[in-house]
DNA sequence: CAATAAATTGAACGCTGTTCAATTATTAGT
DNA sequence: ACTAATAATTGAACAGCGTTCAATTTATTG
């Protein structure tokens, strides 16, 4: 029997959580289990839900960490350099999506593939740091649309989508590849050259 | 027991699938299991399994009809219209595509939730299903790449994905709700405006 | 040192996909 | 018509899942 006193409450919790990350990296979402995590750290199923009312809470708090994550990426220098173009800018920003994706594959799926059960819906503190993924490409448009912040924010949303549905449609491989080999960032680039001109 | 002349095997087969489909389109896809169909048709879990080869081959089969379906919206009259403009046409079949997601939600969900398990990848006939799927955008951006298919192929995969990102960040329900009622349709509007302008 | 509180466990429940020997229904051959 | 072969159907069984909870162990407090 591990010894309480092993860890505190909160270590353990942050133990089970880095856990879970390396099993959804390493073998998928759907392979994270509450034996596994336990079998892993050392401890039993039951203290799994000592520690997270369940299952699916522990699943929102990882996707609200990769999202925090990924945010972060899109908060980078590189793409909002302060002389560079709007439209560089963007694709940096693009790059950084895709490349996060790319190298956070099974964890960015999570994202989007997992559903929480009926009647359970999406709590504020998860929706809000969805709404946060907006404002970077939001400031570097601002410019693009001096006089009409409305447009504005219509504009980077729209972008915002497409962007992820290229990331999308590259990372789940269901396009055939007649484009290249980084299909991505052809993709990105043609959408935020013909955006931007259209403006 | 159910008698075997109840039905054909192909009769048994459709009667599983759109038994499935309801299931999925009622309660989410989640609420699929072979126990379930069976009870619902009057057969047991067993004979299931003698007419598909597991519950993941009968999801993807479901979802290639999903995508047939989908097709054929896109394929409609309403957004191939001779005497349309290219974005008219692009519009009205963005909107097609935003009004069968919204029509099918469950469905045309587990089409990207649903996931094969480890090792079994994307049998050849479901990829050609997906790739039929940019035909039709390809047909309508033609004329706007006259000289340059390569471009043309490009340009629709790029559309493609975007109107896709923008129907998923609206089916999800993840995107705070600045723009009004018809988000969907502000942005892909947005999107093929600024798009076709840039050309 | 005793009493209280907290953490940990592991068996149990009902669910899942899946397998398969046994049973039943149908067809083919004589 | 009767038998033999074939095919369909069943339902129990297995391993795994999320989850619950009484019992146990550990730590803290009076």
């Amino acid at each position: 029997m591990a010894r309480r006193s092993d860890h505190t409450r909160d270590e353990l919790r942050g133990l089970v959580i880095n856990t879970s990350i390396d099993i959804i990296q390493t073998d998928g979402f759907q392979a994270l289990t509450a034996r596994k995590i336990a079998g892993i750290i050392g401890y039993s199923p039951g203290t799994i839900y000592n520690l997270f009312p369940s299952m699916d809470a522990l699943c929102l708090i990882i996707n609200g960490m990769t999202i925090d994550a990924l945010n972060e990426t899109l908060n980078d220098p590189a793409c909002n350099k302060v002389g560079a173009s709007p439209a560089d800018n963007m694709k940096a920003m693009a790059r950084q999506y895709l490349d996060f994706a790319a190298q956070n594959k099974e964890r960015w799926m999570m994202l989007f593939a997992y559903k929480l059960p009926e009647g359970e819906d999406v709590p504020v503190w998860f929706q809000e740091k969805v709404a946060a993924l907006f404002a970077p490409l939001e400031r570097i448009l601002t410019p693009l649309y001096k006089n009409d912040a409305k447009a504005c924010k219509l504009a980077a949303r729209t972008l915002w989508a497409s962007v992820h549905g290229i990331c999308f449609v590259e990372q789940t491989g269901k396009m055939p590849i007649v484009i290249g080999s980084s299909s991505g960032e052809a993709m990105t680039s043609t959408l935020i050259d013909n955006f931007v001109a259209g403006i």
